[in-house]
DNA sequence: CGCGGCTCTCAAGCTGCTCTCAGCATGCCT
DNA sequence: AGGCATGCTGAGAGCAGCTTGAGAGCCGCG
C-alpha cells in the first residue's frame, strides 16, 4: 500500500512516516499543496493524508482540484480547527473522510484501513458527463475550462439532468423534483428553462450535452454531447 | 433534488424547509409520523430527513415500514438522545445515516449531498437481441457501434418486437400493444412502420432483423438477423 | 424608491412525427 | 403462367410538441 502524505509541518510529516511505515505502509512526503497535487497525480497512491492548512495551496483546493481531474484515490483531511464547518466543507469538496487535530495516531491508522478496504469510492461528490463538470456544494459549472454562471433554476435542472445522465428525463419528473410545485405550473417553464441552459453550456461549445427526446422528455448525453 | 421532511417542532421545519430551498432542494413537510409515512410512499422522493420523536409514528416506526414496502429511499435519521443505541437502533431498522440533536445545518447539508451521491438508482437491463441493443430508460438504440436514433413510434414498435424476440407477433397484437388504438386504425399504419424500422435498423447493415411472416405478422430474429 | 436580475407566462412559428392513401412489388395457388 | 392476395413504399396533409422572443411580476440591493 503505497502512502502520500502532505503535511507542512515537518516533525508531524517525519513522524507519520515512520510510524506508517512500521505499519508496513510505503510513505512519501510532500510538503505543501502545490507539490503535494503534482505527486498525487503521477503517484499513483491507494491513498492520501492531507493536511487542510498548507502553504501554496490548501488542502480543499487540493482535493477539488483532483476530483475535477477524476482522480478519486481516497483522501483523508487532517484540520487544525475543529469548526463543524470544516469537516462539511472537506467532505463536500470529495474528501473522504476527516480527523481533527489533534487525533490519535491509532486512530488515523484505523480510518485509513477503512479506506483502502473501501477503495475509491463510486460516486464523486462532483458529477462529471463528459467536459461538463457540476459541483453541488460549490455551486459551480465548468463546462472544459471555462466555468459557466447558471442561475439558481438553472442549476437545480442541470443538476437533476446530470444525476440521471443517459436516462430520459420527462417534464413531470423535472417539474416534481427541480420545481416544487409538480402539477402547480400549467405552462412550459421546463422547456423554457432547458432552452436558457442550452444557451449556456451548448450554444457556446457548439455540442450539445442536452437532447430533446419527443414526446418523452430530455436526456443529458454521458459524454456531454 | 425533491426532499421531504418530517419534523413536528414547526419552527424548526420551517427553518430547515427554508435553508433547504436556498441550497436548492424541493422541500416538502410533514408534522407528524403518520402523515410522513404517507408522503413518503407517494411522493416519489430523492431523500427524507426524519426525525425520531414524532407524534402518532415514530421516525424508527416510519422506516421499518418503508423497507418493508420495499422502498429505499435514502432516508437521514435526526434524534435528540445521543445514546449510541440510539444511532444503532437507527442504522439496524434501515436508515442510510443519522445526526443526532442538536446538530450543524452545514453538517446536514454535507451528510445529505452525500445521501444523494450514493443513493444512485441502478437502471433497468436493456434488450438485446445479436448486436441490437435497446435501452428503455435511455431511449436509445444501437446496432454494432452505430447509434440509431428512432421516433416514439418506432421506439415502441421495436421495443415491442425485441421483448418478443423469436416469437411471431401478429399486426393485431402489434396494434393493441404498441397503437393504443386497436381497431381504430383502419389502414396499414404497422406495414408503413415496419418499413420504417427496416430502413434504419436493417437496409444500413445489410442484414434483416425483422422477418415478415406471410399471413401471420413479423418476427424479431433474436441473432439480430 | 428605482434598478437589475431571476422566474415564469403567453403566444407565435416551426419542425418533424404520425398516419392515410394509392400504386407497385412480391408471393402463393390453381 | 396467370390471377389474386398480401405486403411494401413514396407522397403528402394535418397537427402535436418543441423552441423562442417578449414581457409582466417579484425580490433584493443600493
Amino acid at each position: 500500500m503505497r502512502l502520500l502524505v502532505v503535511e507542512d509541518e515537518v516533525r508531524l510529516a517525519r513522524a507519520l512516516q515512520k510510524g506508517l511505515r512500521s505499519e508496513g505502509f510505503a510513505v512519501d512526503i510532500s510538503h505543501d499543496g502545490a507539490s503535494g497535487l503534482e505527486s498525487a497525480r503521477v503517484g499513483n497512491y491507494d491513498a492520501i493524508v492531507l493536511d487542510v492548512m498548507l502553504p501554496r495551496l490548501s488542502g480543499y483546493e487540493v482535493v477539488r482540484t483532483l476530483r475535477r481531474e477524476r482522480n478519486w484515490v481516497p483522501v483523508l483531511l487532517l484540520s487544525a480547527k475543529d469548526g463543524e464547518y470544516d469537516e462539511a466543507d472537506g467532505l463536500d469538496v470529495g474528501a473522504d473522510d476527516y480527523l481533527t487535530k489533534p487525533f490519535s495516531y491509532v486512530v488515523l491508522v484505523a480510518r485509513l484501513r477503512a479506506l483502502l478496504r473501501r477503495g475509491a469510492p463510486e460516486r464523486p461528490a462532483v458529477l462529471v458527463a463528459g467536459d461538463l463538470v457540476l459541483d453541488p456544494a460549490a455551486k459551480q459549472v465548468a463546462r472544459g475550462d471555462a466555468t459557466i454562471s447558471l442561475t439558481a433554476r438553472e442549476f437545480s435542472l442541470l443538476e437533476y439532468l446530470m444525476r440521471r445522465a443517459g436516462e430520459v428525463v420527462s417534464r413531470l419528473d423535472l417539474l416534481e423534483h427541480v420545481w416544487d410545485s409538480y402539477g402547480v405550473s400549467e405552462a412550459n417553464v421546463v422547456e423554457v428553462y432547458v432552452g436558457y441552459l442550452r444557451r449556456k453550456i451548448d450554444t457556446p461549445f457548439g455540442r450539445a450535452a442536452v437532447t430533446t427526446v419527443r414526446g418523452v422528455g430530455y436526456r443529458l448525453e454521458t459524454d456531454g454531447g
